[in-house]
DNA sequence: TTGACATGCAATCCTATGGTTGCGTATAGT
DNA sequence: ACTATACGCAACCATAGGATTGCATGTCAA
């Protein structure tokens, strides 16, 4: 687990909203999500921006996704916040 | 408490270096943690760049400083990542 | 098979941020 | 008083990162 990619991936207000979404959802497409960030939350990027967060939020292991069909599934991952987080708290 | 300041503080492993000092030797000067980086985390930056990572620590309260004389004394608060990280543990 | 749809890829742009350099200032020791 | 010291301030530079746009690709339904 890379500890840097993980802190980095939180550094964005609207990853964090990503995580918040999916923290509560799980088991969302990246469509879904998107429109629901779009929808609900007054997320005003693009697509492809969302879909570079969600990229970022993949390499740091707190999101993993699986191809079904010409869907992207989504599945948050608590572990990586975890571990890194022990770090400074006793 | 400013949530985005705490995360962006955070993203920085210079920082969180700094942070790992503090939170085991606290009430250092600047100057004892700028020669502890240097000498034993083989840490190459200037010490103007410490001292701005330092004031970034502070805006989002991971750490308190006072003047005290020529120095100044950095104490270490884990208050913020206490508040942030139970977003999404239960 | 044809078309709408969900996604991937790549080039480009702009700004934020980490870093340096140079200089100024107040404090402490001799 | 003078000098070294610990620190603050400001300008500048280079890179990384967030966002957009345009187009390509694969999948599912009619």
């Amino acid at each position: 687990m890379d500890t840097d990619l993980v802190f980095r991936a939180l550094a964005d207000p609207t990853r964090r909203l990503m995580l918040d979404e999916l923290s509560e959802r799980n088991e969302q497409t990246l469509y879904e999500l998107t429109a629901r960030l779009i929808m609900r939350h007054e997320v005003t990027i693009s697509r492809q921006a969302l879909a570079k967060h969600i990229d970022v939020l993949e390499e740091a292991g707190l999101v993993s996704s699986e191809k079904r069909g010409k869907y992207r599934m989504l599945v948050f991952n608590d572990e990586p916040l975890r571990a890194v987080m022990d770090r400074w708290l006793k």
